[in-house]
DNA sequence: TATGAATGAGTCTTCATTCAT
DNA sequence: CATGAATGAAGACTCATTCAT
């Protein structure tokens, strides 16, 4: 027997209850950023929702169903987000690295919880939202943003010693994880504080400087070195 | 009232047990960094192990206890592997760097469970080895390694705009992540190979040039690029 | 205390809502006939009529009151189409027999569902409705019925080996339990087709001559034989 | 993961561990038959067998597998006693009625909850063992016991007024439904006592008689009416 | 050392029931 | 009448842990 519930029906619009469940999939979402989701039950998600677990149960169905939403309707946007702008057949490396960059810091900003829960459930061994989160991530376009810097490098425009298939990963690295480690850097660096502006700064000195490399610098060197 | 058992003995008994001992912490630590811990049942690391989980508890006495092992005897280890050959007093910084960077490369080649590990379990949020290992981070080698950049930085030999504090971080980022996540980038990649040997050239690459920045590079080179 | 709704009110409203209530009322008996009484919810109840669980509730109060409500609406008024034309003082046997026999099967034409209900949740036991469905069984005229047959059994008319106070248990026997059971009997004898015409001879058959035994068999004989 | 536990290994014959497995078999299948399966929790049939839930799921993984452990360990092997002597191919009508009904009455004697769980979890619709246990029946046999009759039909030796493919659902109703109900029975005629030998002898007489008929009562005469 | 049997506590899930609207 | 939202009380199942052998 199904149920009329939410969970199944056709999806509703109206305030009053998307409200509730949205509540739900936001306090699921922080949770499973700060606790991961294995060790985050669904009794939790509720009291952090202020209503019982049943309610979960009414609104998403089953936990699997749960995780369904929150990529669904709060990964798969922030991937359209940061990659649906960025035109890796024609776009210039540089600019396409700077846009990608800073769209995921904007992302980023506004949802704090996206990089604890990027590296540990989707890109890590054993994500729990591993496969669910591959079927929205756009992985042509990762696929042609590699392709670009490729062809970047190809032109001589790339530091030719990096591995173009593997800058997003660095990205996604950089950026992400200090913010999902910021805790733990504060105890290391007592004092220390994280920000925006900061990190930002940080990454996309690190990494600009590094794609460009010495070669891209003066081009004209390269040529020289091998001529002699 | 505690039971005698190895767990709560004094450890090293003899040769035979020793091995089923430390074979479980190889299951244990593989199973970890594969599924998450919190998705690992004491019945499956003892499956692993090809023991029963009687025999984790007689072995290990608690699921806890059992982590503390993890922490003392694997990680703790590696974390000095790395640590403490660095002279973060009176090394400079681009050797420092390099010297972390290979050792780190060293020992993930032949503890591919580190990466996983290190991401999700330790510096993440929530990371359920986070405090034990904290306590054995050499916190001030890792504070002393950003001072070290720090004065590097003021002495005009490193990129300006980076933020020595972070530089660990990155360091970690770049050569952990896309060692935990080479599964995902198979998929998004297909026929893509991750080597020791690319990962390590193109992380020096980022690193290096991104550290030594435009003005470290070669300033007198800029300056030509400009004026012709 | 008690909310004014139907399911306390006085019964039959207006002709509407016993419109809706009496749908419930078969829906329930349908899904309890087929699947049971323990393993059918009350929404599913509900879903069957084209509403909520919440209006089975108001109309019915809770599901133990529901089953109150099929046994006294439902089963009680077939009871009584079944017993109340049987003169279990004055009839001879055989046409009291014969009597309940056809009622059975014009009862079970109608109402598809009764056979499955009556042996699972009345008789059988552990039965779901078996404490209210006796307070609507004549008892009396049931242990009649088998004083009946035990009278004509005295006097010679009945087969002297069977059991008169089982008889009507084999009569219920005979007539539902191929009616409750007819698709399980389709699949061992493929493209067998039960009808009522088919059971009523077979069972008639087989009661009738049952009954009657060797000695009915050829009454002649029984005459020349008390006669000499 | 598989754990290592009795409900998955390979089953054990050695005495200790078979006797917590089949007390708690036996729990159920009184249960099932007393309150039928959709009513009956695990934590029952656990208490029935003075040990926790978890145990039953011990030995039985789940409350389905128990199911299938009902009707392989008890069930099967019971069906296999009632047909497996019965020749069907080549066998007398009346011998082969006559064999299989005693060796149903033997059956039940033993196995007293038998017959309420035959009648509501196998035959009857819904019944939630009955896709188990039909892999079970010998449906052949149960169909070549039909063809028999028929064929003693052809011959003249049984009513042609029954009809042969309902005969062994007659048998199966006459039977059991008295031991499926008894209970009820006590209520309707106090002081009534069902014992094995009346209802042998009750059922018997029925049977016999009515599958003979009018015809085989008076053998002369079938003789005339085959020589005209 | 090693295991099988056992358990208590917890987790997901279902369901009858209530109630404001 | 009718519903959607909400809940408490079960029920199935899992798991770390214990213990006699």
């Amino acid at each position: 027997m199904r149920k009329t519930s939410p969970a199944t029906a056709g999806r509703r619009v109206r305030g009053a209850d998307s409200d509730a469940r949205a509540q739900l999939l936001d306090a699921a979402v922080s949770l499973f950023a700060e606790r991961g989701i294995a060790n985050t039950t669904v009794a939790r998600i509720a009291a952090a929702g202020r209503v019982t677990s049943a309610m979960v149960h009414y609104w998403f169905d089953t936990r699997e169903r749960l995780l369904d939403a929150v990529v669904e309707e709060r990964l798969a946007p922030l991937f359209r987000t940061i990659w649906e702008p960025a035109d890796v057949e024609h776009g210039a490396p540089f600019e396409l690295v700077q846009g990608v960059l800073s769209r995921m810091f904007d992302v980023t900003e506004k949802q704090p919880w996206l990089p604890s829960l990027w590296l540990r459930e989707i890109v890590n061994e054993g994500g729990l939202l591993r496969e669910r989160a591959l079927r929205h991530i756009p992985s042509k376009r990762v696929a042609g943003f590699g392709q670009n810097i490729g062809r970047g490098m190809a032109r001589g425009e790339v530091n030719a010693r990096i591995e173009p298939m593997l800058l997003f990963n660095s990205i996604l690295a950089l950026v992400m994880l200090p913010q999902a480690t910021s805790r733990i850097w504060h105890r290391i660096h007592p004092g220390f504080k994280l920000d925006r502006v900061m990190l930002e700064r940080h990454v996309s000195a690190l990494l600009m400087n590094g794609i460009a490399g010495p070669a891209a610098a003066a081009p004209a060197r390269r040529a020289r070195r091998r001529t002699p």
